[in-house]
DNA sequence: CCATTAAGTCACCGGGCGTTGACTAGCGGC
DNA sequence: GCCGCTAGTCAACGCCCGGTGACTTAATGG
């Protein structure tokens, strides 16, 4: 048996930064009333009153998560002109333990408990939609981040609630080419992101 | 006082479809554990302890609110040209209120409480995702239909999410007009939604 | 080597949930 | 005009949750 197999050395600190982690996984593979304090220390292997007592209470704790996810901040880091294909390929064919969407996962999961949606509602204005739009610039930023986001959060609910895409590689592959090329063309600005027939705000 | 106003004539079949109404209503304005039993039966004016009666238990009743609900087919049926035009202002501008995605609304206040996404899972590819992809056709159309739907999803969950959009009138309308450029080239097959470089997939 | 202090645990509370079995009250048939 | 049947209510159960105060145990400094 392996009981008692590390009895973790006592330092709070650690503990206190192993509990956040434990959380933030959870938080982003479960929603915020399926996960329990209970849990949480579970993973880590603590009481669950160590939990209550390092974070105050389970929004406390849960803003501290929020807190703690750099909000695709690398994303924009990269190369701009491949930003679509990058992020087309992050949400389609990465592994949801992978880190960088982690904010994201939490955000769609935070769509229940009215109380967790609020909090995630400030945080994601604050840390992602401002500092997206910024980045995306040019004429309308701000219509054309929302519009590239919503379609990255809706391909995200998409394998979340269909637990995959249930189509075959190949369509696969085409539907994020697809969806890079979509982002792209907002990010750039390009022409209405598809021909302009004239009607719609021609200029920048 | 209006204690007591409606007795409520005793008519069990009238009871169950006003219950099946009420949760119908809830779940689409808050998420699957949120809404208590208690919930739906104060809405009607009855006892809780009916609400499990007629039904089983919650979990049977979110499934018949799911088969009550006509999945988007009504979006289907009008003029195939305008649908983007319709889809992007319904989901942009229209009220929770209105019914005619309520089912989107509660299949994306299921992403929490595993048991209600599980049951949403099947529900959405059977009655939603099949008729969809039929419904656009053409080449790789389950592609297509993916991406249309991720972004229709997309931008119901920013709107939930962020509670608005967060911009003034001018922006809203000049959004809903992209989208409704990238929508319609979507289920029309446009040369991959937008201007296509020759580098993806270039023929159909 | 022991006292002190912080790290971690344990038992327990109050409350809300879904659900159940015993009960009450309104309606149709004789 | 009573009877039986069923729509609907009531009180209560068991469960699990988040949170708290009292306790135990490990590290540390003299």
């Amino acid at each position: 048996m392996f009981c008692h197999v590390a009895p973790r050395p006592r330092n709070a600190e650690a503990t206190r930064a192993a509990i956040l982690n434990a959380a933030r996984e959870r938080f982003a593979r479960e929603s915020y009333d399926d996960v329990g304090m209970r849990d949480i220390a579970g993973d880590v292997g603590v009481d669950a009153a160590l939990v209550s007592r390092y974070f105050g209470s389970k929004e406390d704790l849960f803003e501290a998560v929020l807190d703690s996810c750099d909000n695709g901040a690398d994303l924009m880091a990269g190369d701009r002109s491949t930003f679509g294909r990058r992020v087309a390929r992050e949400v389609i064919f990465q592994a949801k333990s992978e880190s960088k969407l982690k904010g994201l996962l939490i955000l769609l999961r935070s769509i229940s408990s009215t109380k967790a949606m609020e909090l995630v509602q400030r945080s994601a204005n604050r840390r992602f939609y401002g500092p997206f739009a910024e980045w995306v610039g040019g004429h309308d930023a701000p219509v054309r981040a929302r519009l590239a986001a919503a379609l990255i959060k809706g391909m995200a609910v998409t394998r979340e609630v269909t637990g995959g895409y249930g189509m075959d590689a190949g369509q696969c592959e085409r539907m994020a080419d697809q969806m890079a090329v979509i982002l792209q063309d907002l990010i750039d600005g390009e022409p209405a992101a598809a021909q302009d027939d004239g009607k719609l705000s021609p200029a920048a």
